[in-house]
DNA sequence: TTAGAAGGCTGAACACTGTTCAGAGATAAT
DNA sequence: ATTATCTCTGAACAGTGTTCAGCCTTCTAA
């Protein structure tokens, strides 16, 4: 009675090829060039076979957007390591910031497109997030405990300071809103650095994360 | 001979009830989804019509991006005015944050959005941005001459590391990249607050800005 | 006054999009 | 061998940005 697990097989070959396909696709032309029939055309399958497979091209997003929020989460942690700590911090955001250039599709897709669907807690795959981001919280409390950061300094407001701020040259960057001229990579770490000098220096934040 | 000038008024009138209709439609709905259809519905024109004013959609664009720059300077200059350099130009990038909320699709299709055409040196009213980033830097000048920020800030340098980092809160915000109990306002006071801290206590910067 | 030129505007069409659905075809169970 | 199941396809629907031949009004010139 083996036949009901090779079909579970095939379907989730072709399932993973969908996946495969609409990544790649996905990488190089951005979500919105991509229609659901260059992906059937890239598998051979008719476009409304994908429709067997994901209830819409939303869904296809969701898929890839775990994949994405795993990718990011390895990113920041083999930039981890160094025995400062804020040397540490300064690394994983950076990584951050590197993610969304060498990533740039897939970091548009988590954090900038609004023609995609939001990724809300009832996601399944928003545990990924979470998980990444207390990866990142955990640093940030390294570096209050020894005494780098401020002692009264909320790790979960820092990590969305950071994160918010570090968000904006990314996206300046992906958006192609920058003249020619200027550089990019200069800029963020200019916005990394103010930020963990602000940080550092003690400033009374009012943010209260849920 | 008033013919031809009667003619062109005519024409000018249909003109700017077409940017009218597209920046009713943009601002409610989003520039992705007006279509061509929907503007020339809401004028009573057919929509070859809208070809014989513009070139393309992306045009539409360009002009609504006009207006948008000019809206943003007048909105950054309403909120100066505070004796305090530093004040002043705290009050001066929260303008610019709430304009992100106040005029969430303008600020969307100005800095946000890609599939919009980009906008460069080459744009005709590329000097309205120009203008807008002056008198911003004019107010950083200020509270450097006043001893508030570092005499060796490049006023340039910390345009675009306030920029940049007020951006990041602004497109989480727009593009609702936060969870519900999170909250944007707050959040963008602590980049704005940690980023001043951060270039008044003087960290080494590395940008160029062209 | 009338013939001709000019120009604005329309309807229809093209190629594309996401999505739906009846039915063909292959395979499995009885 | 027949029935049932399930995958996949072709065609279609409603939408998109854009193009173009031609109509129709208006202005010009004889």
């Amino acid at each position: 009675m083996g036949i009901r697990e090779r079909h579970d097989r095939e379907k989730q070959a072709v399932r993973d090829s969908i996946l495969a396909a609409a990544r790649d696709l996905f990488v190089i032309e951005g979500y919105a060039q991509v229609s659901i029939r260059k992906i059937a055309e890239r598998i051979e399958y008719s476009p409304a076979a994908i429709y067997s497979y994901f209830p819409s091209k939303d869904d296809i997003f969701f898929a890839l957007a775990a994949e994405g929020f795993t990718r990011l989460d390895e990113t920041i942690q083999a930039a981890a390591g160094d025995p400062d700590p804020l040397t540490d911090l300064r690394n994983s955001w950076w990584a951050f910031y590197q993610f969304s250039k060498d990533q740039r599709e897939f970091f548009h897709l988590m954090f900038v497109d609004r023609s995609v669907p939001a990724i809300t807690a009832q996601w399944q795959g928003f545990d990924l997030l979470q998980q990444m981001l207390a990866h990142v919280a955990a640093r940030i409390q390294r570096a209050i405990d020894a005494g780098r950061l401020p002692a009264d300094l909320d790790p979960q407001v820092a990590l969305h300071v950071l994160w918010a701020a570090l968000t904006g040259p990314a996206v300046l960057g992906c958006t192609c809103r920058l003249a020619p001229g200027e550089d990019c990579d200069a800029l963020a770490r200019d916005v990394l650095t103010t930020t963990i000098a602000g940080l550092a220096a003690g400033a009374a934040l009012t943010f209260v994360p849920c």
